[in-house]
DNA sequence: CCTCGTCAGGCAAGCGCTTTCCACGGGACG
DNA sequence: CGTCCCGTGGAAAGCGCTTGCCTGACGAGG
């Protein structure tokens, strides 16, 4: 590999004026000179050592992402918000995928801050385990009072900048709609308990209900994994159990698309039996047959927003901002009035 | 920031035998040095800085990926491929996302060298531009030059090994299968015409129809982005144009997606009048109505192979390898036989 | 003609860490 | 009791780059 020092040789000029003329530093250089080096650099195929350089000019720039999976479509709608934002103001973005292993997110965060990042935007820890947000709050402390910025989407328990999506009205918003067209006998089918994302869609199908005066009784909510499989065997288990539902809300558009498989296998029809709902509205939710009601929620903008706030000067003590993004009713074809 | 040097002193040691304990090196230390020096983490948080350790051990370890964009879904399961086996080595891979822009592919090229990875892999990439190529060889070969190892993913025309999978088989499965049930009057919906996969699909479509005494003319092929709202729009070009044909062969399945949505917008049956196929075998494939007809490309398996490709020690010389792997035709819901 | 200001360019001190090489002390052995 | 050796720990030389500061030369002004 060919060194700064290489070029400056080939060029007869110090390392010092090699390194300005190649950074467009703001000294003053002769035009030959500049021209030599240039040539060098190019004979040489030089590229700097970033990491050299990263070291020298002590100069935190990129930002780092710790995201559930970015190829989730979820996560990856939230991820290119981010990214637009960081090409706009210049700034590299370093992503990593915990797929929410709360030791993973740990890890990386101090990846994160082992690469010197500016800042660190968490995405997808959804985590209630009170032991897990303890330590990840400490390190997130530790990491902004060194200078460095802590954003979290999803949920507001961590220390640091937030924006969060009101699941709890997309909740409402759904079993609102729900009650409206006249099913009493609603199913849940949820995603993993421990999820902040879960228990809050959960609590605004239960403000629905209540509103409407029904109850949401527990063994109604299945949980499973927020995936097609997780849902078509938690709709598996909530069919046998409860057999006289009308309706089933399932917890985001995976989910939903594995009860409509699970639904289809048993020949029931939807909605003429049984009404579905998703959440998120993720591009397949239009795609499949019937076309999912759901919910949206505007990723991207929230990770804009996120990437605004990490991009902003450090904290310096004053209170952690947190924004809130609403969320929309989409209705399709999977909804439609109770049968009886 | 706490550095190695701030350990030390606390633990009253040397950075010396400070970096020895952390790094868990071969040297015997004695215990309670050991305890003190991790004691003195602990209280400082201390995380070593990555690119000072980089640069110390010139040590190149990570390696780097240029992809078209991991959240689509075929080169997130590409990219899943690369990331096992990295992880199995223990090696951390840096990934890309070029969004198909040559400039950007170049640029990344650099960006990968810059931060001293051990290898690069290049998925979707497809150019068939020859300036292109000829740029990116020449990087290539003079990173390979200097120790590193490049792998490409899905072509062949570029320097350092690759990885092909082989599309024109696939093309030829999907035409075969569309011959057998009858249909002469073929449409094809293909991706950009400048890519690779795009022109070896459709010479295997070209090869099936030889093969069953017809002939695929150019206006029934119709070019568009390969994402749903490209396949919709060529469709639509296509019909109006061809009026007569009876399936459709699309070149991936979100374009597949968009020609289901038009078909049905149109209020034209799927397979009844017109049978329609898909490639690549996606998840979503098997989620819309009708179930999509493709062909299964083992992406994962690609992904893993072309990281293992990468692993290896640096060429030296010896000639480019080459693993082509096959593909597979997965029969749904979306073709029939043909109408008359 | 001397002094001073100015400008192009180089010197060298780090950035934070690793690692080679050396020093020191003590136990084993002759 | 002297030597040798081994087991521990430290000193210091970089890794490749940036940048504050300084120097030398040259033209302008007194």
């Amino acid at each position: 590999m060919a060194t700064l020092a290489d070029v400056a040789r080939r060029a007869g000029v110090s390392p010092a004026t090699a390194s300005r003329i190649i950074n467009g530093s703001s000294k003053p250089v002769t035009e030959a000179l500049r021209q030599r080096v240039l040539a060098a650099v190019e004979e040489l195929q030089y590229v700097p050592n970033a990491h050299a350089q990263l070291l020298a000019r002590s100069h935190r720039s990129t930002v780092g992402v710790v995201v559930h999976d970015v190829s989730d479509p979820y996560f990856a709608e939230i991820t290119r918000g981010l990214q637009r934002v960081a090409t706009e103001h210049g700034r590299l973005v370093m992503i990593c995928n915990s797929y929410r292993d709360p030791d993973k997110e740990l890890q990386y965060v101090e990846l994160l801050r082992a690469h010197q990042v500016a800042a660190i935007v968490l995405a997808g820890s959804g985590y209630h385990d009170d032991a897990f947000t303890e330590t990840m709050n400490s390190k997130l402390r530790v990491y902004e009072s060194t200078g460095g910025r802590a954003v979290v989407i999803g949920r507001h328990e961590h220390a640091g900048d937030a924006v969060v999506p009101d699941n709890e009205m997309g909740g409402y918003l759904l079993g609102a709609e729900l009650y409206a067209l006249g099913h009493t006998e609603i199913g849940v089918v949820a995603g993993p308990k421990l999820l902040t994302t879960t228990t809050d869609r959960i609590a605004g199908l239960r403000r629905a209900a209540r509103e409407h005066g029904h109850r949401l009784p527990a063994r109604r909510i299945v949980y499973g994994d927020f995936d097609r499989d997780g849902g078509a065997s938690a709709a598996a288990a909530l069919l046998d159990a409860e057999p006289d539902i009308t309706a089933i809300a399932a917890l985001n558009d995976p989910m939903a698309i594995g009860v409509l498989a699970l639904l289809r296998a048993r020949g029931i029809s939807v909605p003429g039996r049984i009404s579905v709902t998703g959440f998120d509205d993720m591009p397949v939710a239009r795609d499949v047959t019937p076309a999912l009601t759901t919910v949206r929620l505007p990723l991207a903008d929230m990770g804009a927003r996120a990437m605004t706030l990490a991009l902003q000067p450090p904290a310096d003590g004053r209170p952690p901002r947190i924004e809130e993004v609403g969320a929309e009713l989409v209705r399709r074809e999977s909804t439609g009035p109770a049968r009886d």
